[in-house]
DNA sequence: AGCACGCTCTACCAAATGGTAGAGAGGCGG
DNA sequence: CCGCCTCTCTACCATTTGGTAGAGCGTGCT
């Protein structure tokens, strides 16, 4: 990953300011500075800000739905799925925190660019609600509306990783361990919410390291 | 609420501005434009954008916690409490999105205003965090870390009230009975989660409606 | 009447912003 | 060597932005 061209530099950066800062407080200035480049520079490979902000979240959403699909493909059944996406999530918010940062920017009520993303990730998101549903039927999950389930998941999953500053309010530490724990924690929580009803709760063996 | 004093009419105005598009992306002038005055109108009452924002941030604050505070004084306990909670949150969610929409602004990683709202809310949050702990020990509650538990619920509830384009994306409807339905289904998700270990689930009669 | 005060306005301004036009440097094939 | 192409730069520009300075204007008090 030494010495990436000049563009992917501008992606990478572009990505970062965006996902922390947001889209309208990132100039395309301030990113030139970043990269020890004129903004003309930028504006070679993308002439328009609003066409890098897309290029963006072009190759975030990527980047997103190839984590996701790779977990997704392995076919483990019920929570022990769930939870296997839930911890590659969320080493993905530990790794590149700008990137579920960006999710967020996107996925702000009226956001043009919104739509760009879920056409991305619109596949996606059908295979994990036909997963849960398929799950549902087969008793390996609580029954209910998928669709529901899923905005719930991602809900609290994207929260729990990205909520930086709702944890400090909350005097949880941002420290590599704590968010381990926290991380089970969530994973707990998750697997009372989905257990089936009326069964007993049978923690996986295989996967409890 | 008919013709409201000029300070008033800015705030709120500025509230649902910085609420839904976001604190950089909204200037003096537009906000002015909204309001009908010119900018130094605005700059009269606050003399600067941030203050501005600050004030808002106060308000939107002080609503919150009053609306939070009310609920949580009623002395429901275990997780009827949490309902009628999830449920004033809900309804402050429609009738009022940019109220969460700017606690999502305020909350991004790194903001400076954050503090801000921290400092509004950290008496609330240490009250929920009691509240919950109380519940645990009475085994009421399953059993966990409060501050974690307050996380979650948070994440889930906001983004649930709030994620109105991950929820267009899932084909979610947008309508008012629909997200009646979504908050049912988030009720019983949240049911689920809480529901004390071993112990059988038993929905509260009173609440059914 | 005169005067102070509260409020909103016009007139400006310096800085920042996204973007255009085009020059110059370096490499590379003919 | 020459022309072409890729890439980065300097020079500029119109607009927007947050903010300053101060005038106008109605109200009410003395």
């Amino acid at each position: 990953m030494a010495e990436s061209s000049t563009r992917q530099r501008i992606l990478d950066v572009a990505l970062a300011a965006y996902g922390t800062d947001g889209f309208a407080a990132t100039s395309l200035d301030a990113l030139a500075d970043q990269l020890g480049v004129r903004k003309q520079t930028i504006l070679y490979y993308f002439p328009s800000k609003q066409v890098l902000f897309d290029a963006v979240v072009d190759e975030a959403a990527a980047d997103l739905v190839a984590v996701f699909d790779e977990e997704a493909s392995r076919g483990l059944r019920g929570i022990n799925q769930v939870e296997a996406i839930v911890r590659h999530v969320f080493r993905l918010a530990v790794r590149r925190p700008e990137l579920l940062g960006l999710v967020r920017e996107v996925t702000r009520p009226g956001s043009v660019t919104a739509e760009r993303l879920a056409d991305h990730v619109a596949p996606t998101f059908d295979r994990a609600r036909d997963f849960l549903q398929r799950e549902m039927d087969a008793g390996r999950l609580r029954s209910s509306d998928p669709a529901m389930l899923l905005l719930s998941l991602y809900s609290t999953v994207v929260g729990v990783a990205t909520e930086l500053e709702v944890q400090r309010a909350l005097g949880l530490p941002p420290s590599l361990r704590a968010t381990v724990a926290r991380r089970q924690e969530l994973i707990r929580f998750l697997r009372a919410a989905l257990a089936p009803e009326q069964t007993a709760v049978h923690p996986d063996p295989a996967r409890s390291g």
